[in-house]
DNA sequence: CGATTTTTGGACTTGCAGGTCCATTTTTGC
DNA sequence: GCAAAAATGGACCTGCAAGTCCAAAAATCG
């Protein structure tokens, strides 16, 4: 079906695609028009049109496949070690120190309002990065309970719901007000409430 | 200078303005033409510039300053009553409540992707926003520690500063998913968090 | 090496939404 | 009631960015 693609096609698109992502990281989705994205990788409109037959909600549902890989990507291997107090705030401080870095450019906050309302893909990637995000947390904090770090009775999907959705909300805050100051709060008291939990089966 | 209003004028304004707002509600930011503002509130493109002149951008920032105020009204009048358990948990319910109802559509999101980036005073109003409600959650704990509710060693901005994150954490997942979990979650371990601070100072 | 398919370049079309203009009607204030 | 100012309607302009088309170049494969 997708079968069709030299090696060279193959290197082209995946130039469109990281140069496209770079353009909006950059300068944010609306502002990025198909002939930014041209300069920037040095191809023309027929090769644009080539390799998204969609055209422009094709490519921007694919930057924002990559983008969100990325999100992930950034926070190995310590978001799949999550198995001590120390891993913990290895994550911690990866996460502040990759956001800072980032500022306030955020690559899936203006594409999921751009493409989000019609394209149902979109909500599908963000859906989907959530998941395994928290599917991810909810781990952690299942191995730190079987360590008798945090106490069994605890809902570990739940918590790790939380704990998401502060981040989030730290990240959004970060965009807006240009502070870290949300997200670091967020971490470190929601971290520090789960370690309070560790007194029923206590080291 | 801003003088030059008849009754008439004013209240044509407020209907562009209410009109736009729903109609953004409803089909997002980047789905409503000005043509689709005229339509629903019977007005005509004279009007339009003659109040905005800025046109679409203009618009579109009183707009967001509509939003922006609705969102903390429609948490009166318990936001500025966090003065007892209960109290807290009415607010975290009519939070809920009012999420709920709202499902995806959430103004200020796009509205901030839309014009965050070029009207520099998009930002400030969602930095006033979320200064004002964290305020308002601030005070709610301060007035606790006055009665000994929570522990009085507790930095009440930090705290205030994670729970606002979360909440608004919560918010973008239910934009995302269109579940309600993860506000549910961050509200119910968070206040509960909060609560369990009170040992130092017992009731 | 020749047929076939993919890749590439770029000129051209198109639609549309934001913005301009001005003529007409209504309101205001004296 | 009458000048001045504000409110209204809607025809028109304009620019731009997405999308189309096709013809030339390069790669693939027997």
């Amino acid at each position: 079906m997708t079968r069709a693609l030299t090696r060279k096609g193959e290197a082209t698109r995946a130039r469109i695609v990281a140069g496209a992502a770079a353009e909006i990281r950059e300068r944010g989705v609306d502002e990025v028009r198909l002939e930014d994205v041209m300069a920037h990788t040095g191809t023309s409109k027929g090769q644009l049109f080539h390799y998204f037959p969609d055209g422009k909600e094709g490519l921007l549902l694919a930057v924002a496949q990559h983008e969100a890989d990325e999100v992930l990507i950034d926070q190995e291997p310590m978001l799949s070690n999550l198995t001590s107090w120390p891993a913990w705030l290895a994550w911690r401080d990866r996460l502040i120190e990759r956001y800072l870095a980032q500022g306030v450019k955020c690559p899936l906050n203006g594409l999921l309002g751009q493409t989000g309302r019609r394209a149902p893909g979109a909500q599908a990637i963000v859906t989907g990065l959530m998941w395994r995000w928290q599917k991810a947390i909810t781990e952690g904090i299942r191995h730190m309970q079987s360590t008798g770090d945090i106490a069994p009775d605890l809902d570990a999907d739940r918590a790790a719901a939380a704990l998401l959705a502060g981040i989030q909300g730290g990240v959004l805050l970060l965009l807006s007000t240009g502070k870290i100051d949300h997200l670091e709060a967020v971490l470190d008291l929601t971290i520090d409430s789960l370690r309070a939990g560790a007194r029923t089966g206590g080291s």
